[in-house]
This record gives C-alpha cells, structure tokens and sequence, in this order.
DNA sequence: AGTTTTTTATACAATATGGTACAAAAAGAA
DNA sequence: TTCTTTTTGTACCATATTGTATAAAAAACT
C-alpha cells in the first residue's frame, strides 16, 4: 500500500476526483471533437466550474493534451500487455484489434472511434504539439508490434526473411482502418472480420 | 461545346468564380477543419464576402457539405478512370495509392493528409449528414476496388477462390493508414513504401 | 476562537462567431 | 434615360466562448 492519505491538505476539499474529471473530459473530446467542445461542456462533463477546471489543468488546450497522454498511455499499456503473452502470433494479434474494438465500441453510447484518430487528426494541422503527440503515439503502436514481430521470428513463427518493421506497419493499417470506420456507421462484426482476414493475410505472408 | 455565355444574367456580375470559390473554402476546411474554420476564415478563402457566400452555398455547414461532395466525386472519378485501365493489378493499385498521396502531399503548402478522414471524422459524430455521406464515400471507395478484384478474378489475375469484397477491404485498409498518416508528419516515401508491401501482400495472397 | 490556506460559486468582461438588414453598385431591359 | 434585377459592401445584432475577478465556504493550524 502506497501510504494512503499521508496527511490532509490544508485547505478546502476538492469536490472532484482528477482522475474522473479528466476522463469526462476525455469523453467529451472524444464524441464532440477538439473544436465543438466548449469550456460549458467540459464543466458539466467533469462536474466541475470554470475556475476549478483552471487551476486543475489549465486552459482547453492543455486539458486536451493531457486527456490525449492519458489515452495514449492507457492504450500502449493494454497492447504491450497483451503482446507480450504467450500466446502464438495470429491470436495475439487478434487480441489486440478486439482490445481495440473494445474502445471503439463502449459497452453503452454507441460506437465512437479512437479519440487520437477521430479528434487529434483534425487538430494536427492547427497545433504541433498535437501533431507530434499523434506521430508519437501512431509510432508507439508500431513499435509494439514490430517487437512482438521480432520475436515470432526469432521463435520461427515467421520466415527469416520477412521485415517486422514493415510486418508491423500493416498491422498498424488494420487498426487505423479500424478506428475510421467504427466511427462511421460499420457495425462490429463487419470490423472484426476486416481485421480477422487482414491478420490472416500478415501471418500468412510471413 | 456545350454553349458557353449562353445568355448573360440580368443583375450585377458575380465577382467571384463558384468553382474557385469552392475549392478555396474546401482547402480552408482541409487545413483548419470545420469547427476550427470561421465564416472570416472562409470569406477570406473564397475572397466573397459574407452574404454572397449565403446566397452562394447557405450556411457555413451547406457550404463543408458542399466541399464534401466535391472532394468526394473528384476522387471517386479518378479512381474509377485509374482503376478501369488495362494495368495489371498490382500497378493498378499502386496507381491508386499514388493518385492518394499526391492528393495528401500537395506540390506546395506541406502535408495535409485526406480531407475526409483529416475532417469529416470529427464532425461525424455532431453530425448524422456528415458521417453518412463519409460512410457512403468509403463505401464508394471499396466498391471501386472490389469491382477491381472481380475482374481479376475473372481474368484470372487472381486466384478463383479469393474473395474481392474482402480484398477491397485490405485495399482501403492501406489507403486509410496513408489518409492518416500523411497528416501526422510520416515522409511521402516511407509511406509508399508501406503502400507497397501492402498491395504486394494483398496481390501475393490471392 | 481566530488565522491561514485552498477550493468553490457566482458573476463579469472582452472578444469571437454565425447570421442578417440595408443601401449602394453594376449590369440588362424598356 | 429610367426601371428592374442581382450582387456587393458595410454595418450591425444576438449569442457563444474563453478566461478571470471576487467573495463566500470549508477545511487545517495556532
């Protein structure tokens, strides 16, 4: 246990937990975009008001780079947990268009894409901090797979000859293709046969 | 000829080209998005002033409509025309992802990505017209692909016991990651590389 | 109890934004 | 020339939006 409530804070108690108040915000980004969003929104999203939501996160723009941070984490940890199982190549990677299929279709509200694809994407050409951010988190996610695709060469899962870097720069396809089209109107099942045929097609190439 | 001035109107000339105007807005929206861009933004962009852009297109979100339906019936037709050549498979693709890219990395004024995915996703969500017309232009996409592959099915470019509409899926899937990725900081090359590892997997597969 | 510290709640100010009214301008028609 | 038609240009209105000032509230500290 890492030492709970050490020692009360001298003033008045927050009326917020943090880490609820960005995820409504990160909700609220995710279905309304970047720009659609006001600060009314987010205060009713987070429960908070308007000077609470400054001096917790600062303005609009730095509440929407910490909710990106937040996702982005979130998102790389599940995938590197998931990729660094045992289980062989194919299922492991079928694993990880679920985990995000997961994301993409909330178990309530309908389905909403990926909140880097659907609103970062937008705003990339108005803020490179956003931008950079983006690139790193697309990056990330190719790195995990490349490494995942390493090791089912070393293990012989896969030919010799073939290149994770690009292997994993086709997985990546599938999840991106993914993300636009959950936020479009395609239905679940149509998504994952997508991914069940592209991963095929990797593994089979391999 | 297709009778050119055939009458000229009665009022006041128009100071400004509809076509160019369109195309000015649609760039607007294609840099900033469409809840970033303002009505200044736009009347700057198309050099008409305020109420000329109403009486025009309507308001700010008839005109993104408008933009919509243009950018997606001029890439509908060229891929349509690339498509529906003699070229073998393979080159066909590879033909289609260049056509793309050379629309993402324009000769001047830097990356900018795919103005669908780049801004349409965002608003999909604020707006049922908006992700139905995206749904039906990446439907359209696939469809174009798809009727692709049957032919070279029929021809036997392919195996018989491949399936086109999957295959379109794939294909779309690699047009997607380039849509995305153009607008994120990815080089033209690098992701023409990974344009062609993807066609070449989906064409060795078949 | 009184002081200090931190958060909350309300209100407000400055600007941005979408949209429109209205008169002047530029053309053809009579 | 005079009238009609259509577009332009300016000004304007109502609202939305971002950000902040200020005082009350709720806690710990002395």
């Amino acid at each position: 246990m890492v030492q709970k409530e050490a020692k009360k804070p001298r003033g008045r108690p927050r009326a917020y937990d943090p880490a609820q108040a960005l995820a409504g915000a990160q909700e609220t980004f995710w279905r309304q975009g970047y720009s659609a969003t006001s600060l009314d929104d987010l205060s009713e999203a987070t429960g908070m008001n308007r000077p609470s939501l400054y001096a917790a996160f600062g303005d609009k723009r730095a509440l929407y780079l910490a909710a990106m941070d937040d996702y982005v984490a979130a998102a790389q940890h599940a995938m590197g947990e998931t990729l660094s199982s045992d289980a062989p190549l194919e299922q492991a990677l079928l694993q990880v268009c679920d985990l995000a299929l997961g994301l993409y279709f909330p178990a309530q509200g309908g389905a909403r894409g990926c909140f880097l694809i659907g609103t970062s994407l937008a705003e990339a050409m108005n803020d490179d901090e956003v931008r950079e951010k983006l690139h790193a988190a697309l990056t990330g996610f190719d790195d995990a797979f490349e490494a995942r695709f390493k090791r089912a060469r070393k293990q012989g899962e896969i030919a010799a000859n073939t290149k994770p870097a690009v292997l994993a720069k086709l997985a990546s396809a599938i999840i991106h293709t993914l993300a636009l089209r959950s936020r479009t109107g395609d239905t679940r099942a149509s998504l994952r046969a997508t991914a069940v045929a592209g991963i095929k097609m990797i593994c089979a190439a391999s």
